[in-house]
DNA sequence: GAAATTATGTAGTGGCCAATACATATTAAT
DNA sequence: ATTAATATGTATTGGCCACTACATAATTTC
């Protein structure tokens, strides 16, 4: 009862992974972003028709929000492992500013945080599903903050956010890994003096 | 011979100023970005119809590179006066992010930055045109750094890059002129050390 | 085997987009 | 008055978009 597949039900049976199709998708969205993924690129690279799509995932702001789902579980930054109640403030966000180089700059394919580009696109309902994520990590970095720093926990909560946004901009802009990092780490220095 | 305009021209005179009008789509340019600005749009705004626009203007780019032109005339950082050679360099990289702070947060109608913003538009031409303009803004920030301090010129410039477009961003996402203002301050620390 | 159920493929739908064809109006030059 | 030149208004154009109506295929249940 692990695994919540395989469950044989009635009808014709899909001929996709609805998972995998996700999977797909979520390369399709953090390459080209929200607005440029069009419905035919994505029931070319699915190999289904449209109406298996809409079948599957109700609409393109279906398939993006199990994308969104994914990219949390999978492949966005682990907020609660490096923001550490044993390590200094200030030590734990230079990390977390250093990951996210190192994550926004690894696959120049995909460049910067699916979650912010999200955040930004044309679409009202992916701008606020993304935005939800969003809103939820600076409120996870600013709780952090608060709970030692409480009088500084705004300022920094949103200089950190900034930076992180500009990494993933820049990101797109082509800057590799290194040099993210080498901003990142920079960045990191305003935060020692706190 | 100063002013280039009332040369009485033959044939049927035009019923609207273009430069008034590349002042009106500067607003609506700046409020919603490239791509959300239809051409119905501007025209609406104008109060012209299509056949006047593009014999005007040539097409929705045209009127954007002038856009882009009276903004970085009127409207955007004078980065001349700003970087000066009789101040530590720190310093004003500082007044730097703390102007583009004001200025990002100064209208909430048009928050941002035209050109950050604009090189981020979904439309090529668009995208080159004021991304034209960013590299030079960059390279002139990375120029003034380098002359007094070469070893350090790419990752400060790249640092205060980032910043700025991540003030913009988050200028954008409704944060006010104080609130990005502290940002830049916190940002700003971390030249110091330098 | 028949019925119920679900997925698929073909072939579209209307909507919004930037851009234009074409006839007409208004001016200066002759 | 005629001509040349330019601007305007009406009405479209073709393209791409997300999305769907409808008939058909494949499976389980009875």
């Amino acid at each position: 009862m692990a695994t919540t597949k395989n469950k044989r039900t009635v009808g014709r049976p899909r001929r996709f992974d609805p998972d995998q199709a996700v999977a797909i998708a979520q390369g399709l969205f953090h390459a080209k972003g929200y607005d440029r993924v069009s419905l035919a690129d994505l029931t070319d690279a699915l190999q289904i028709k449209p109406p298996s799509f809409y079948a599957a995932f109700g609409n393109k702001n279906g398939l993006y929000a199990r994308v969104l789902d994914r990219y949390v579980e999978t492949g966005s930054i682990p907020f609660s492992e490096i923001l550490r109640d044993d390590q200094p403030v200030a030590e734990c966000l230079k990390v977390l500013l250093e990951e996210a180089a190192r994550r926004y700059g690894a696959d120049p394919e995909a460049p910067g945080c699916l979650v912010l580009e999200g955040a930004r696109c044309h679409d009202a309902e992916a701008r606020a599903a993304a935005g939800a994520f969003h809103r939820g990590a600076q409120e996870q970095i600013r709780a952090y903050v608060a709970a030692r720093a409480p009088e500084d926990a705004d300022r920094i909560a949103d200089f950190v956010g900034t930076v992180m946004v500009g990494l993933s901009a820049m990101a797109r802009e082509g800057h590799d890994a290194d040099r993210l990092l080498a901003t990142a780490r920079l960045a990191g220095q305003a935060l020692t003096m706190e």
